[in-house]
DNA sequence: ATTAAAAGTGCATCAAATTGCATTTTTGAG
DNA sequence: CTCAAAAATGCAATTTGATGCACTTTTAAT
């Protein structure tokens, strides 16, 4: 995974959620610029960054040996 | 998966390698600072650093929805 | 118990992530 | 097409991650 692709996923799964940016910036307490930068794939987030906002996603980070 | 797990699994990982951090450093191109930071479970990795790091485990980040 | 290798610490510096706010651009429903 | 909502940008300030080096502590093999 790079961070094109951890982009689109957020990106994707907000849309399934059906929230705004603004929404998810708040409910996970990152800057809304923070969310923008991460969804464009710019940016190089810190790992409390993503958790924050991979929980208000419902989503999990896994770090598993590869095939 | 909190930065406390994935200290302890990349630790995990290094040992079942047989290499040091020293190495894991070197070949990773992440100062050993870094590294003895993160294995510990303090700081707050980056995006690039824990990739670079993962690739060189033979480890992938994923991040999925929680089921 | 020795002791050399590996791991961890203190500290200062540099680079970069995060943030807020105002403004502009894009998107999409009607 | 219109126009309001959503998304994106520019800029400056603040915080914090990444780093190097010298030094100390821990680990483990003999």
């Amino acid at each position: 995974m790079n961070k094109e692709i951890l982009g689109i996923k957020i990106k994707q799964r907000r849309k399934i959620l059906k929230i705004r940016q603004e929404d998810l910036a708040e409910i996970s307490e990152v800057a809304l610029r923070t969310i923008v930068t991460i969804e464009r794939g710019e940016g190089n987030p810190s790992l409390e960054t993503l958790l924050k906002i991979a929980d208000v996603l419902g989503m999990e980070l896994q770090l598993n040996v590869k095939l």
